[in-house]
DNA sequence: TAGACTATAATTAGGTC
DNA sequence: CGACCTAATTATAGTCT
């Protein structure tokens, strides 16, 4: 009988040249991070998302108790949203300060009305107006981007009594991105030797 | 000599019942997730986040290339946004259409010009309208969460050409958040015994 | 809360299919 | 992309500082 496996080997931490190495090894590992996120989820009932890229750009994720969920308590969380400064000459003024109040928001939308209204005729204006941000500094990328989060809050508020009930059918309420739909969990909750869940 | 360690032993995959003990847990693998989720981001060149709270409630985030720039990139490869189905009664036309075209968003704000001049006049409608959404699924924890969302794309959108300037000039790019300010990732790379990195 | 320490449990690289 | 196999490597529970 002849051995069949070298068993593990050392393998330098430096990126892997070997695209389909790579990409085997991105496999594994993506699934060991799920794992250990899940069992820090249960251990601790900690919430946690993990949103990762593939080598080839296939995106995965793992969230609980959901992607969506953690991402919203770390909007309203994140000490100082983005660590940028303004660009030279972009006017950040109202959104710019702090009180986060929606009294705020609303004062901030009637100011906003002429700019809206003066926008209708000219199209590439009204975004940035609407965000108070410089026309320079808006490019395609940004203004998809922006039309994705306007989509992604207005279902998390319009879907929020749905998920409810669906969680409380659910045996899991942690989420799993593989790429295309939203399988569950359960999947890298298989137990490690001998382990009970 | 006496044995001065009973070395790691088994738990159960259950909540750690003890406050003080899920605590010590969660550091722990906290860090040990961090590594790892470090670890394929360099062996594999993936773009990964992970977003975690402690059962105190406090922050924390990894994130390759950056938290912003993985967060950005998943909004926009999500396959199929927020998994939810419109409550029933809210309408979700126009932003539900797919094309991800900025013609659209231009013309859904046309469309939404009335609405949004008549919400001036009833101010707990106008964000509710302007997401096309029931006004009665939308609270403040919604509103204010599409306000920090606004920012942060905004935000996004004018701190681009600088960040950019900013990455060029770290040593790593890889952004971590300890709870308060964006601590770097080397002091979660620290090398596992005999690593070279 | 954060480090050491250490023995042991769990992970995983590299095979093969 | 999986599943399986194997042994070497790595993570970590418990204890103490």
């Amino acid at each position: 009988m002849k051995k069949t496996s070298r068993g593990r080997q050392r393998i330098a931490m430096e990126a892997i040249e070997n695209a389909a190495a790579r990409q085997v090894c991105f496999s594994k590992r993506r699934a060991g991070v799920f794992k250990k996120a899940a069992e820090l989820s249960v251990l601790c009932g900690a919430e946690l998302d993990v949103l990762a890229f593939s080598p080839s750009g296939k995106p995965f994720s793992f969230g609980y108790p959901s992607v969506d969920s953690v991402f919203a308590r770390f909007l309203s969380a994140w000490p100082a949203p983005p660590r940028h400064r303004p660009l030279a000459g972009a006017p950040v003024q109202s959104l710019g300060r702090e009180e986060s109040q929606l009294a705020e928001l609303l004062e901030a939308e009637r100011r906003r009305k002429a700019a809206l209204e003066a926008a209708i005729f000219r199209p590439w204006g009204t975004v940035a107006d609407l965000l108070d941000a410089d026309v320079e500094a808006l490019g395609m990328p940004e203004l998809s981007l922006l039309q994705r989060a306007l989509k992604w809050v207005r279902a998390e508020a319009a879907g929020r009594a749905e998920q409810l009930a669906f969680e409380a059918l659910q045996p899991s309420n942690v989420t799993v991105n593989e790429g295309a739909t939203a399988p569950n969990l359960l999947e890298f909750c298989y137990a490690p030797q001998g382990y009970g869940f």
